[in-house]
DNA sequence: TGTACATCAGTGAACGCGCGTTCACTGATGTAC
DNA sequence: TGTACATCAGTGAACGCGCGTTCACTGATGTAC
């Protein structure tokens, strides 16, 4: 990070700098092997350092992957808002939908750490859920916008819409939402999430299949319904 | 297992037997902690056998977890097999997703060393592959009796199902199925998996929605569009 | 500007742990005459 | 039915490894007078 707090002095922008470094080769690890290998032994030989050393600067293995995985969190909730280009509804989902997939495979690790299996002995900590439901709000106001109407309808998924009319305390802070709305959201999650972890773990190899025109079916079948 | 080959002698049975039993509580360890965390000696100790006396039964870690893989997706294929209760193709779709359902969530860690993030470290074995068409043939057949017809189109997913005549290799066993029947069984497994896997890692937890309306929802979706 | 002290980054040794795996060996089970 | 031998399950010790984490300590960096 080039921006520094001015009244920052420099031992502690030297702490910041070789935290930063700390966490950059966790991820290079991960990236490698998953998060479940993440060894601070690893890293500190990585930097040249003796393995006891990062104690100065991460309270134990926990404290580190509790940050790693606030950082994903973060990383995620910033780029959905980032594309918040208005516009026409069904052309943001797909705008979002994009973004997703360009996240996940930047570093596919780091999205199953964040919507993968859970790891093992670890306990997600609980500052996550607010950037959760600042994704979840980001997202939900393209569903909103995507869906002007009560419209014409199947009523296939009538129990469901039905079920979200009287639970919908996740969508909070969109009272304006119709259950409609809140459908579209949670099938903009699950399917996408669907097709990008299938892809992400090689499930589609050897089938021929072109997974970018896969995940872009999905995406369309959002709106199309 | 109850059934015998007849000329197996003894010895041989003791040892099929053993080799059970350490599956068993290689399975009740993966329900636990995941299958990274797999460990021979654990497994010994609970048996009440010194750790070296695994290798009598196995090779090494690796053999077993490939023996583990071949074994779960053995029970998914029979799964979906004995689901294959003909009638009208919608029905015998939502009863393909009513049966994967109920497999995935008899053992959640299964269901996630089939389809979950690569085991680190670990190659897939080859003749998994074959079970995997054999799952996949039995959801083609499924679709193709769902797909009547070249069915009046909406044309947003035009560009993925010509992708799909051009792309047709994994459903090799199924010359008689339509770019539409294709997609749908690719929109099966990856919509499916996507609220299932969501469900399973517990990203539902704490939004109060009931996961079950959620899937059939979007199992529904499915031969609606 | 120089000296005295406090702060803090990093080291090396050590602890205890569990892992996969090998090896030489004991003792029981099955087989052949 | 009894004896001689081969097969094989299981043991215990050992090897080498890497892990997270603690602790007493050195040496450099910053601070106060």
């Amino acid at each position: 990070m080039p921006t520094t707090d001015s009244t920052t002095t420099p031992r502690e922008r030297y702490r910041q700098q070789v935290r930063a470094e700390v966490k950059e080769k966790a991820w290079q690890q991960i990236a490698g092997s998953g998060a479940s290998a993440l060894s601070l032994n690893a890293i500190a030989k990585q930097m040249g350092l003796s393995g006891p050393a990062l104690y100065r600067y991460f309270a134990n293995r926990d404290e580190l992957i509790t940050e790693l995985i606030r950082d994903a969190y973060r990383s995620l909730a910033d780029a959905f808002a980032g594309a918040a280009d208005p516009g026409p509804g069904p052309a943001r989902l797909l705008g979002l939908a994009r973004v997703l997939r360009a996240w996940a495979l930047a570093d596919p690790h780091r999205y199953f750490l964040v919507y993968g299996t859970p790891v093992p002995g670890y306990e997600a900590p609980q500052d996550t859920t607010a950037i959760t439901s600042e994704i979840m709000s980001t997202l939900l106001d393209a569903c909103v916008a995507a869906t002007p109407r009560p419209a014409a309808h199947d009523g296939r998924a009538r129990a469901f819409e039905e079920h979200l009319t009287d639970h919908r305390d996740w969508a909070a802070g969109h009272p304006d939402a119709s259950p409609e709305a809140l459908g579209l959201a949670l099938s903009f999650w699950t399917r996408l999430h669907g097709a990008l972890s299938l892809e992400l773990a090689g499930h589609f190899t050897g089938m021929g299949l072109d997974p970018a025109l896969l995940y872009t079916a999905e995406a369309t079948s959002l709106t199309a319904g």
